[in-house]
DNA sequence: ACGCTCGCATCAGGTGGGAAACGG
DNA sequence: CCGTTTCCCACCTGATGCGAGCGT
């Protein structure tokens, strides 16, 4: 369901190609409705934590179901032709028109229009949850190249989804300001010689105007769908190599929102929204030529991304008390505002889930010249218990008066979230699926094992050092060295070819490769561990206290809510145990363990 | 002499809070 | 009147520049 545009959006490669994936919205596969049925008590869960190899989760794009994020890339084309007719299209809008009576923005991307004709992307992705699918199309390997279908991951999915639970706010002003959570996600699957434009397009969520009214956001009349402004942000080292975009994480750190609609100066790094508006933000990666401008001649090559967790509500001041201590909890910026902030974080900051920039040499400090020794599994741990044993010990005692989310664990869901792109039909029902994360987190222990679909999640060098935790980064360091790599961009123009600074890198990926065929078939053990450490992660009962605990800080400032953390673990055993069973030792390096966690999804 | 690393200081810019201003 | 937006504030981060120290 997807609404809109394309939701799914993604170009079709052909319009032939277009035309014999495109489906009508009512004419849902069989085989989706098999997979639907499959995945109809778990497959939500499952989906929201694991990837799906798109050949097996053949799936409509039921917006109920949380699968329906999943990548599946269906054949539909997603954006519509463009007037120009550079999109063929197959714009599967037939399943995701928007609702009557609301069109789509179409705004805002004329300084992006020139290089990527949109054409009647709507730009919304709206209805989310009308749970009437939009027929997915077949799915089809993108066209990234024989064999190659891109995947993202979003790396922060964890603290997004903290967000997420209470309805994540981003507040826009008039000078624009930056999103918290920012968006960064890891691609694989690339071409490691292509270039590739890799953007992200904010669009309308729903249909609605929201208001926050009894604690709880609620919809006010339709939404204003005459907003204008750009809606797009290109990543300011676009273009680049396929291997330039693999090898680190892609951060949309300084994307900036704003309301401000006749804002003429860096348009290039501001998005214009609408305050009490539902928007999702959706990453875009488009293969290009080397000068930055789409290869007309190349085979499709747009790829599309929605991740439901990130869906937020424009602001100009924070509605809901959750998300403001969940922003001063985690945002570095806002440390001023941190009650308590001693007694909280000079004990043990290497707790927190989202560690402060200053912290990142600290990780490293906790797991010792190690930089692959905090295997995946031990860092889901890490990141999936300590906050919750520290912080969110008691959000389960006293009820939230003010979420749209009821209070729950969504840290079981922290594991790595893989998304292969909707391109070539993808269903576009990703978009607007709203996480339903009660499912899937009330069957959580039970969905798991079930599908045997297994998460790896990968120690992060930092590129972001707010996200200690990201997967990619040790199959970066396997590919050289990927931490250090700050190329400053000139952010003034997005579309001017960049060298990529990735020398050598080339030669390690073409290293990665054989070996992640060779692991195709033998990530037994990594599963195994997988299986046992969630297990464990499985009996903490920690539902997310952490808006309960702010609101307690908030209340009494005396510091009692950080007092009542219950055994701590220390950093130093979980080090011990990431030591002992990390699977990143010398004798394993990060690219094999990378190579592991493709295989995994793919031998599955 | 040269290059590199490290620590310190500076400053631009990001943060939410709160009050004032604005607008329906 | 009430909800929303704007502005200013204090606090903090992070990038940058500079100089000292060290090794070659």
């Amino acid at each position: 369901m997807l609404g809109g545009e394309g939701e799914s959006s993604t170009f079709s490669s052909t319009k032939e190609a277009a035309e014999e994936t495109r489906k009508s919205p009512a004419a849902v596969d069989v085989d989706d409705l098999a997979s639907r049925s499959r995945y109809s008590e778990h497959g939500l869960q499952a989906a929201d934590r694991y990837y799906i190899p798109p050949t097996v989760s053949k799936q409509s794009s039921d917006t109920a179901s949380p699968c329906s994020f999943i990548p599946y890339t269906s054949s539909g084309a997603v954006y519509a032709p463009s007037s120009a007719g550079r999109y063929p299209s197959s714009l599967h809008l037939g399943s995701v028109l928007p609702p009557a009576g609301f069109s789509p923005p179409t705004a805002g991307r004329s300084h992006f229009s020139s290089a990527y004709q949109l054409g009647q992307n709507p730009g919304c992705i709206y209805p989310p949850y009308t749970g009437s699918g939009s027929a997915l199309g077949n799915m089809t390997l993108p066209s990234g190249g024989p064999g190659l279908r891109p995947q993202v991951y979003l790396c922060n999915r964890p603290l997004w989804l903290k967000f997420h639970r209470h309805q994540t706010e981003m507040i826009i002003t008039k000078q624009g300001r930056r999103m918290f959570p920012f968006l960064s996600f890891n691609i694989a699957g690339l071409s490691l010689t292509a270039h590739y434009n890799v953007f992200v397009e904010v669009v309308l969520a729903d249909p609605n105007h929201w208001r926050f009214q009894g604690g709880k956001w609620v919809t006010c009349g339709k939404a204003d769908n005459s907003s204008q402004g750009n809606k797009v942000y290109i990543h300011p080292e676009s273009p680049n190599t396929g291997a330039h975009w693999m090898r680190q994480e892609i951060s949309f750190s300084k994307l900036k929102l704003t309301n401000n609609k006749g804002t003429s100066h860096n348009t290039s790094q501001m998005i214009v929204l609408q305050s009490l508006h539902k928007y999702q933000p959706r990453l875009h990666i488009v293969e290009v030529t080397e000068e930055g401008v789409e290869d007309i001649n190349s085979d499709i090559k747009t790829q599309s991304f929605t991740f439901p967790e990130t869906q937020f509500i424009a602001v100009t001041a924070y509605q809901n008390t959750d998300i403001t201590q969940l922003k001063i909890d985690h945002n570095p910026f806002a440390k001023g505002f941190r009650d308590n902030y001693d007694s909280m974080y000079t004990a043990s900051e290497n707790d927190r889930l989202t560690p402060s920039p200053t912290d990142s040499p600290r990780a490293h400090q906790i797991v010792p010249g190690a930089r692959y020794t905090m295997q995946p599994l031990f860092q889901e741990q890490f990141v999936n218990n300590l906050p919750q044993n520290r912080y969110y010990n008691s959000e389960r005692a006293v009820p939230q008066t003010n979420s749209l989310l009821s209070p729950q664990s969504e840290d079981g869901a922290s594991q790595r979230w893989f998304v292969t792109s909707m391109q070539q039909g993808g269903n576009s029902t990703n978009t607007n699926n709203k996480l339903d994360l009660t499912p899937y987190e009330t069957e959580y222990s039970s969905s798991l094992l079930p599908y045997s679909i297994k998460s790896l999640s990968m120690h992060t060098s930092h590129a972001l050092s707010y996200y200690p935790d990201s997967p990619f980064s040790t199959m970066s360091a396997g590919w050289g060295s990927r931490a250090p790599y700050q190329r400053k961009v000139t952010a003034s123009l997005p579309w001017s070819p960049r060298p990529s600074p990735t020398a050598g890198f080339s030669e390690d990926s073409d290293k990665v490769k054989p070996q992640i065929e060779e692991e195709l078939n033998g990530s037994g053990g990594l599963i195994s561990t997988w299986t046992e450490t969630q297990s464990a992660a499985l009996s903490f009962e920690k539902a997310d206290s952490y808006a309960l605990a702010c609101k307690r800080r908030r209340l009494s400032l005396n510091g009692s809510s950080t007092a009542d953390s219950p055994a701590d673990i220390k950093c130093e055993d979980l080090v011990s145990v990431a030591t002992n069973s990390s699977p990143y030792s010398k004798e394993n390096p990060p690219s094999k363990a990378m190579a592991a966690y493709y295989s995994f999804y793919t031998a599955t």
